[in-house]
RNA sequence: GGGCACUUGGCGCAGUGGUUAGCGCGCUACGUUCACAUCGUAGAGGUCGCUGGUUCAAAUCCAGCAGUGCCCACCA
């Protein structure tokens, strides 16, 4: 074959079928030929935003991947198609990664100030931003990037302000001082979502209050105590509760009350427990109910503050060091006792937080709850799996106030006077399926593209992020934000560690798609996509997917030989034939190629990738290129009649194109590639707006 | 402490009641004029975690047990 290499070079293709892709302006459903636009039905997807702080790695692959299948689905069925690009900001992470270029160049933030530091940031963001369009592009994803948004774009920021203020309005915005999760090397409050919780070895002391013993794991927060609390059922501790006890501290002598509350575990330790409002959400919450003190002992920078008498300035680990030490010393430290403990951390530079009192904003998530709880329970919205909903609707239960403000710079200041924090990420990122299609104007693709189809993501950030969407989406445009949310697969090592670039488990999608082409790296991604949480990634189904890419590719070159010869062009969707002369193979190859595509379609819709990759794997491998291909050698033989043979050319072109067209939305590339030479009568612009296989009945 | 998922040939996984349990990668033997050696043909390899139950029939449904992983939770 003159025009077609004997293997498949991707390298020769890809770029070129993208360009031509986007030159076509499909990507863009108003670009789409008029037939799209008189169906009137669309359908979206908004792509969760990548945060700009790096690359794109084998989740955002696999996602990415998954998306693309469904619209390059959806397009071909006839649908006015939406898939839309974007980027998160992502405050907190941001700015930490500009942080750690800073110092490698010895700086901190504070030495350029806010301003600069900012722009910095956004100098950051043009960078990364570029990176990361491009590796969608190089996967191949049929993303309209005329629509592409940032959630610090100038018409996000106005949403979020809106947004900021209609929640205000509504007194649902509060400011308030708590306990909270601070971070004291990002120097910021955290939300409950964003704390890591490691379980660690630690110790157990047992130290003497006056006449009552209890435990702790953290002693020197002793020294911000205002009560002692024991059960009211305690038998042990009834007599003292409401009373003053004196104890002996290392700071000297002092009186502490006891306090009764049925919150406090009699089998726990001794009983009874130390209340440390300023430096415990659970102590917090006792104080608040019983009226208590609170003494802030260790300050926003993880130092002891200057109530701490002697201990003052100590980091947390040194002051429990030597308070440790002194309570030995006067005999107030009765025993210690290993103990296994799980501790707080920043679930982005891992530090261990401190619990400290702040002054910080809040969301009251009482309503907020009942509005994201509702369309899952009426099932107007369904989760794929189904078996997420349970986990979903415990945390909405169980939901507590969420803190918004931010001591960051990088990110949405708080649209108030005299505010110097920012808003939460997530708060943001909450408006992501409405303000990127022009919220809070009534824009055309708002009304055409939302309620949005699907959500595709992953299970981690269901509560941080799909959770927040789903009650931004009733609260602003009392509909659903999506109809269904496909929760895929996280993607571990082989050995089923989790992928990480800092542990150097990582796996660069981009040099999958150097070393085996992005249409083998998609197949062989997809191909590992079943119904289990995880997928312990195997490059070997990159090896499957670059072969199976080969055999798509020589199965074609031998159908346009046999083409050529004839100069014989198929109709694109049907195929008239004379049944009486069909041959069992052709009967057979034409029955299976029904079913295939009946069962292609089903999986797809209920998103299973795997699958379907796996049956059309076997297709178009077995029953086409093993057993039809062969067959159709002996049927297009001289010594057959004329007729069998123009027909199993037919039969040949018809099953290929129908190949072609359900393989698509795996390997696209490829795919278009063959559709540009294959000899189709009315033949479409690109395999991209062909029209979608339907099921018909065999020969 | 609660919840969820998983356990099938060397490795990674399909298969959710019915003939000799499949796929990819790997392995063995043979085969290169005629689409493809990134291939073809033939083949080796599994008591489907354990125990009990339901059924004419179970990898598949139920119960218990064991192991692995994940998520949630204010045990100080």
């Amino acid at each position: 074959m003159k025009n077609l290499s004997k293997t498949y070079n991707p390298k020769e293709v890809e770029d070129k079928i993208y360009k031509l892709w986007e030159k076509s302006g499909f990507f863009n459903p108003d670009k789409l030929p008029k037939s799209y636009n008189l169906k009137a039905k669309s359908y979206c997807i908004v792509i969760p935003p990548p945060n700009i702080t790096g690359e794109l790695h084998m989740g955002h692959a696999l996602n990415a991947a998954c998306q693309d299948v469904l619209v390059r689905k959806k397009r071909m069925e006839g649908f006015k198609t939406l898939w839309l690009p974007g980027l998160d900001h992502a405050g907190i992470a941001t700015q930490n990664a500009v942080e750690k270029e800073l110092k490698k160049e010895g700086k901190t933030r504070f030495d350029l100030g806010r301003k600069k530091f900012i722009k910095r940031v956004w100098q950051w963001k043009k960078k990364y931003r570029n990176t990361i369009l491009g590796q969608f592009k190089k996967l191949g994803c049929s993303l309209d990037w005329s629509r592409t948004r940032f959630t610090m774009d100038k018409d996000y920021s106005i949403a979020v302000n809106q947004v900021f203020s209609h929640y205000y309005k509504k007194g649902w915005i509060y400011q308030g001082e708590r306990t909270i999760n601070w971070c004291t090397r990002c120097s910021t409050s955290l939300s409950d979502l964003e704390v890591i919780y490691k379980e660690e070895p630690a110790e157990l002391y047992y130290i003497k209050y006056g006449p009552i013993t209890i435990a702790t794991v953290r002693p020197e927060t002793k020294l911000g105590d205002t009560a002692v609390a024991v059960n009211p059922k305690d038998i042990r501790y009834k007599k003292y509760i409401s009373k003053t006890i004196k104890i002996q501290t290392v700071l000297g002598k002092a009186e502490m009350k006891v306090i009764g509350d049925k919150s406090v575990d009699m089998s726990f330790g001794t009983g009874a427990m130390k209340v440390t409002p300023a430096h415990d959400m659970h102590d917090f919450e006792l104080s608040e109910k019983h009226g208590l003190e609170k003494k802030q002992v260790i300050g926003d920078d993880g130092k002891m503050t200057s109530i701490s008498g002697k201990y003052a300035g100590m980091t947390v680990m040194d002051a429990r060091k030597e308070i440790v030490k002194d309570m030995r010393k006067i005999g107030i430290l009765e025993k210690t006792e290993p103990y296994t403990h799980s501790i707080a951390c920043c679930y982005r530079c891992d530090t261990i937080l401190e619990p400290i009192l702040s002054k910080q904003w809040f969301l009251k998530m009482k309503e907020l709850a009942k509005l994201a709880k509702k369309p899952v329970k009426t099932g107007e919205m369904k989760f794929y799996p189904k078996s997420f909903e349970k986990g979903y609707f415990a945390w909405l239960d169980n939901v507590r106030d969420w803190c918004i403000s931010r001591q960051l710079w990088w990110g949405h200041r708080i649209p108030l006077k005299g505010e110097t924090d920012v808003l939460d990420t997530w708060f943001s990122a909450a408006l992501w399926p409405f303000a990127t299609l022009g919220w809070p104007k009534k824009t055309k693709d708002l009304k055409e593209f939302y309620p949005t189809d699907v959500l595709s993501t992953a299970r981690d950030i269901m509560n941080l992020w799909v959770a927040r969407m789903i009650f931004s989406g009733m609260e602003f445009m009392k509909k659903i934000p999506f109809r269904k949310v496909y929760i895929h697969p996280i993607v571990l090592t082989k050995e089923g560690k989790r992928m990480s670039k800092s542990l150097g488990t990582g796996m660069d999608p981009i040099q999958l798609i150097e070393k085996y082409g992005a249409d083998a790296t998609r197949f062989g991604i997809l191909y590992q996509v079943m119904r289990g949480q995880d997928i312990r990634f195997m490059e070997d189904n990159m090896v499957m997917g670059k072969k199976f890419c080969n055999k798509i590719w020589n199965a074609s070159r031998f159908v346009l030989l046999q083409a050529e010869n004839t100069k014989h062009k198929t109709q694109s969707a049907k195929l008239k034939l004379n049944a009486q002369n069909l041959t069992p193979a052709d009967k057979k190859i034409l029955k299976s190629l029904g079913k295939i595509i009946k069962s292609i379609d089903q999986d797809i819709e209920s998103f299973r990738f795997g699958q379907a990759a796996h049956k059309i794997y076997d297709f178009f491998w077995h029953d086409f290129c093993d057993i039809y291909l062969e067959k159709s050698k002996k049927q297009l033989s001289d010594n057959v009649h004329y007729s069998v043979k123009i027909q199993t050319q037919q039969i040949l072109l018809y099953v290929l194109l129908n190949s072609l067209k359900i393989l698509h939305p795996f390997v696209p590339f490829i795919t278009e590639e063959i559709y540009q030479r294959i000899p189709v009568k009315k033949k479409k612009k690109s395999l991209m707006i062909e029209t979608w296989p339907q099921p018909a009945k065999a020969g």
